[in-house]
DNA sequence: CAGGATCCACGTGTGGATCCTA
DNA sequence: TAGGATCCACACGTGGATCCTG
């Protein structure tokens, strides 16, 4: 179970081999400490999963596992299955963006995902969270026409220098919000005159509600 | 003394009241550990004197004294003012090039140093090294057009992806060596056919007769 | 509730240079 | 001796996401 695993069907074993376990069953016997909050620490779970499905790259600009193209995605959802929050999915691109789609950093990421929900109420202490049953993902031609109609909207935006016009209520399933470490963060753009100029970086984001759907739909084919 | 110097001559005044104590007394009275040896930290030196003297960025990529637009470069000697090392300068830009001279990062950094020779003979232990006398320089007419000179016989072979071909023995006074953490560090370039590739990175350096010379006239003009 | 704000880890590049061996 | 190799600190960007307030 430490080394990388060789296949799609043996990581998603790996992964319904987690279900129903507790975050603070699966790390004591690891022997990892867990944080006492996740505030100061909110890609901990996302680590520790990746860890222990044998990810081989700490902390990489590639696929969680390179070799399967599979990316991996914790998913903290309700007792009912509902997902908490958005998933974020990789930086916007603000300058030298290429302009097609097949090109893009989003469709790459979104080609295979392995989904890993996990019971994550924040009423919950950390320790009691439990892990539910993980399923592989790729987009059906349907869905990749919407994140593509969605990505698109928003890289003309970026293309027109019209940055400061994005907002996260744009777009269907994939949305644009901040990414940085504080409102005062800056990465170089351009603006509508060409001129470079700086502003917050930002990243996508899927909907909840999108998430939910796809939760769902393998829900009831298992 | 804790601030940033106002002035040139502010500046050049602290560096002078440096002059002829010892590494150990200087950092004994700031309570500042020394490293047994220079061997693991090469720039520990360079690091110390800048916080004696106020420079305000911790490592940061600009001058020094960005209001002073001037840069400080330690230089070590022998008893004899004969200097042991050459002067790093900056990283060679591979890709991107865009050619001009007075827009070079060489020229920028070398516009207004402040030189500072230690006394830093292998033999002598880290905290008996001495300062000696600061001085404040820019390149006259005739240096600059030999620094440029060699400058653009580095940047012409950039610019045709002729990177493989620089050595140490090109340049009077400003040469090419590497600049990495390992042989193996690897950063990207353009190659004689316009293709990306990877090669070992590598920086300007100005060579040790040449700083010889400037403290010579430095030395003689006080 | 969801848009906007924020937080840690870690890989990488740059700034500070000296080491080391043929 | 000097060309080629190497070393630490720290700022910054990206990957992992959750926090929090109107």
């Amino acid at each position: 179970m430490t080394g990388a695993p060789r296949s799609r069907d043996e990581l998603l074993a790996r992964a319904r081999d987690l279900a129903g376990y507790t975050l603070g069953e699966l790390a004591d016997r690891r022997g990892i400490p867990l944080p006492a909050s996740l505030r100061r620490d909110k890609g901990w779970v996302g680590q520790f999963i990746e860890t222990l499905l044998g990810a081989s790259s700490g902390s990489l600009p590639q696929p969680d596992f390179p070799e399967l193209g599979v990316e991996l995605k914790t998913l903290p959802v309700t007792r009912q299955g509902k997902p908490l929050e958005s998933t974020y999915v990789s930086v916007v691109p603000l300058t030298g963006t290429s302009g097609h789609w097949r090109d893009s950093i989003v469709c790459h990421k979104l080609a295979r995902v392995l989904w890993l929900p996990i019971v994550a109420e924040r009423q919950i202490p950390l320790p009691e969270r439990i892990i539910g049953t993980g399923f592989l993902w790729s987009p059906t031609p349907d869905i990749e026409a919407i994140l593509r109609a969605d990505w698109e909207q928003v890289m003309e935006r970026v293309a027109r220098g019209e940055v400061e016009s994005l907002s996260a209520r744009q777009g269907e399933i994939l949305q644009v919000r901040p990414k940085a470490a504080s409102a005062s963060a800056l990465t170089e753009t351009v603006g509508s005159d060409g001129e470079t100029c700086l502003t917050l970086p930002r990243g996508f984001y899927l909907r909840p509600e999108f998430t939910g759907h796809l939760l769902q739909q393998a829900m009831s084919a298992l």
